[in-house]
DNA sequence: CGAAGAATAT
DNA sequence: TATATTCTTC
């Protein structure tokens, strides 16, 4: 009855031939979804009544792979009562009434999917992936336990996030790990071919009903959480959406961009992976997969291979962690509460709260943060350093520190194509995206694939010129010429380089120093926040519309 | 043991 | 390069 694992690979046209139980009580929608079946090479029984369908499948189990069966207001209770009693087929149940009750109760009594009738092909074409769902997923009883946290994340997801959006991400990346699943295995799925990209039949379910989503979900979810796994049935909302929440929601709080952009590149990731896998063998694939993923994650227990390909989406790798400027904009934030001696990866993480995030993620780019900071800092002490012992120069060094121009700033090529400083202000935008960095730290963000240098050829360690900012600079000059973005955060390396740097305590001592009386002029290489961070941070918070020319003007007509 | 941070891998 | 993972230290 059940079609297995072992069955599918057998199946040398699948899903032709998917022997397709439909129980239907109105004749016309019946032989109407009968013809669209069969002309996908379906092999159709229809029953009208549940109870011959019922004994049908008892009397031989061996001749249905999957049910569609009809709830309309009038029998519903017989659609039910099939559905409660077939519990090993997939069934697929499907209604020209969309309401969500009946949908929900649809799939918390075990069906597999709710489809809203008429039912197009495009709906009915991929049934047979509940067939492959069911037959990997099957002696997967030991489910509840790798599904726990994910559930809880799940749920925590739902209680954070009210948008849409969200959904729909993880919505499609349970498409992509639907296709994954077929597109993994030819062998298995040579249906993959005919139908490369199948839609995600829940992906549909979801889109059928928008305006309930949330409920439907959340029904889903504390559905299977207070009555932990039904084991064999599809998963695919809890399973999926859970397995992938961490890894979403980690983002969950980000505008669409920064959702899409880890979509993508969950996508791009996993085909990359199953590409390799393929390269490598094609035979043991799953058994491959289960120990890469073992390898790299907790180690499963079950042994069947074909269960555990579906364990392996499970545990999957997590994927990268997209910085995004809003994200670092936490990050920055959080480093700003807690001050450099306390901006540690759990603290750190905790003010974040970003779902998702993990204290290594954090420790990841802290780490990489730290390590500019120190391409930057060294020159700040330096200038410190150095006019700590010259009070002559403190006046001037109390001034926004300049970069020189470099000879490309009327550099048409440059000027056109602008590359912005990977630790200054991203690109695209030179006012209002720039971050607010913390006192303590020199102004950095995370690049988005556009990588500044400071002109052609020139290293980024090159920087630091000997070009001191002039006297009459005044202290708030932040915006800058249009024509040299980004160089505003480099801080000029006196010809004359140190080799001695303030210790790290004395630094610590005037940094909070100015954390605590920011009314004084700032500590020598401190910078205030620029135009440009202020900008932004109005922008963040809806002001939009800043007039275009706080920005641009030259610096020493603009503060007093 | 677990966190932090550095080093290394991908 | 950016981020993840592993290693080392505490």
């Amino acid at each position: 009855m059940v079609c297995t694992a072992n069955d599918l690979q057998e199946w040398k046209d699948f899903p032709k031939g998917l022997k397709v139980l439909l129980l239907d009580g109105d004749i016309n929608s019946a032989s109407e979804i009968r013809a669209k079946l069969e002309a996908m090479d379906y092999n159709v029984s229809t029953f009208y009544d549940e109870k011959e369908a019922l004994s049908a499948i008892s009397s031989r189990p061996e001749d249905f792979h999957i049910a569609i069966v009809e709830v309309s207001t009038s029998r519903i209770l017989g659609g039910f009562k099939f559905l409660e009693n077939a519990k090993d087929l997939p069934i697929i149940m499907t209604s020209n009434n969309h309401c969500l009750n009946t949908t929900m109760k649809c799939i918390a009594l075990g069906a597999v999917e709710f489809l809203s009738k008429p039912l197009c092909e495009d709906k009915i074409k991929n049934i047979w992936q509940h067939v492959v769902h069911k037959a990997f997923n099957a002696g997967a009883s030991v489910k509840s336990e790798p599904l726990k946290p994910i559930k809880e994340s799940v749920v925590s997801m739902l209680d954070l996030e009210k948008d849409n959006r969200q959904r729909e991400t993880i919505m499609s990346i349970d498409l992509e790990k639907v296709s994954r699943l077929t597109d993994n295995d030819p062998e298995k799925s040579p249906g993959s071919d005919k139908y490369p990209a199948p839609s995600t039949p829940l992906l549909k379910q979801g889109a059928s009903l928008p305006d309930d989503g949330d409920c439907q979900e959340q029904t889903n979810y504390s559905t299977e959480k207070e009555s932990g796994e039904h084991d064999g049935q599809p998963k695919s909302v809890e399973t999926t959406c859970g397995n992938l929440s961490s890894e979403s929601t980690s983002l969950q709080r980000e505008p669409d961009k920064t959702l899409v952009t880890e979509e993508e590149d969950f996508a791009n990731r996993s085909k990359g992976e199953n590409e390799n896998e393929n390269a490598v063998s094609s035979h043991p694939q799953n058994i491959k997969i289960q120990s890469k993923i073992d390898g790299s994650r907790k180690s499963l227990k079950k042994v069947g291979a074909l269960s555990n390909s579906c364990e392996t989406k499970a545990n999957r790798k997590k994927m990268k962690v997209d910085w995004t400027p809003e994200l670092h904009k936490k990050f920055v934030k959080a480093l700003e509460q807690l001050g450099i001696d306390q901006a540690i990866p759990s603290r750190i993480l905790e003010l974040m709260k970003v779902e998702g995030l993990t204290r290594h993620n954090v420790a990841s780019h802290l780490q990489k943060y730290r390590m500019h900071k120190r391409h930057i800092l060294p020159k700040e002490e330096d200038r410190k350093w150095l006019n700590q012992r010259d009070p002559m120069q403190r006046s001037y060094c109390r001034q926004r520190p300049i970069m020189s121009l470099p000879p490309y700033h009327s550099n048409h090529t440059l000027a056109q194509a602008p590359v912005y400083s990977m630790w200054g202000q991203p690109r695209c935008q030179m006012h209002g995206m720039q971050i607010w960095s913390p006192p303590d730290y020199p102004l950095w963000q995370p690049t988005e694939s556009l990588h500044w240098k400071p002109f052609p050829g020139m290293h980024a360690d090159a920087w630091g010129c000997p070009v001191l900012p002039p006297p009459q600079t005044p202290f708030f000059s932040h915006p800058q010429p249009q024509n040299m973005p980004a160089l505003d955060y480099k801080f000029h390396l006196p010809q004359r380089s140190f080799e001695h740097y303030p210790a790290e305590d004395i630094i610590d001592k005037v940094v909070k120093e100015a954390l605590t009386n920011p009314w004084l002029p700032l500590p020598l290489g401190l910078k205030p926040p620029s135009t440009d961070s202020v900008v932004t941070e109005l922008t963040m918070q809806g002001i939009s519309s800043i007039p275009p020319c706080t920005k641009g003007s030259n610096p020493s007509r603009h503060g007093h």
